[in-house]
DNA sequence: AATACCGTCACGATGCGTTATGGTGG
DNA sequence: GCCACCATAACGCATCGTGACGGTAT
């Protein structure tokens, strides 16, 4: 169970450390710590003693960095506005404006054939 | 007519100079003939003698450059690979909302002309 | 004691234009 | 002769890490 798509090969435990990030991302260290003072979202508990344990959001969220800046070509700040918005409200909006739009196109259609069938119509 | 919505305010024209595209997008000839460089579907035209004469899609392209590069937080190699795939979902959607709207806005004229003229017509 | 980790800071590569130069077109 | 334009190349600044260091945890 809780098998997560998005950790892929990687064993699903209750932490992990920068090590097995590292190591799973091809990121080295230095660049985890960087991004975690870049992206406010990025904060991996730490141990009392400061060491970094990170979850498997956290894991997915750098994957999600990996993926923005690497292979979609996001600058950094690119990478922190898709995260803010999470792209997702960008995607709500369009559908409910395609939807909308349909709905008119649909009326009008009918509205159309009222007026073309010879407004005939009881009206 | 060939009012163009990714032309905004600007005037519909058979060619641009630089100048006006510089001012339009408020960006300097010197990044125009940058990006010129780097992106290679970004082709204008010349004039026999070399001067460059952008296209109304020329334009739309730079705006889109624009777009891509300062409001989405795109590195120019990632506005050329969303270029290249043409991330043609996004613009077929695009496209149909487009084409729907054209569509709707020529049915409306042709209402608009119906009712205007007092429904005198013929048909 | 040996590793794995910490924060910090200095360094450096690359990206992304910009400026400078010297010249042509209208 | 003036202005808009051209190409090229050197320059510069910011971004995005990287590596090294001295110190702490286990």
């Amino acid at each position: 169970m809780k098998n997560n798509i998005y950790l892929c090969g990687m064993i699903d435990k209750l932490f992990y450390t920068i090590q097995e990030v590292s190591e799973e991302l091809g990121v080295p260290y230095s660049t985890l710590r960087y991004w975690e003072k870049e992206i406010s979202r990025l904060k991996p508990r730490r141990t009392s003693t400061g060491i970094r344990r990170y979850s498997r959001e956290d894991v997915v969220l750098l994957k999600q960095i990996v993926y923005l800046s690497r292979d979609k070509g996001y600058t950094l700040d690119g990478v922190k506005r898709v995260l803010r918005t999470q792209e997702t409200k960008t995607d709500e909006v369009d559908m409910e404006v395609i939807s909308t739009l349909k709905n008119m196109k649909g009326f009008l259609l009918d509205l159309k054939t009222r007026l073309n069938s010879g407004r005939s119509e009881e009206e």
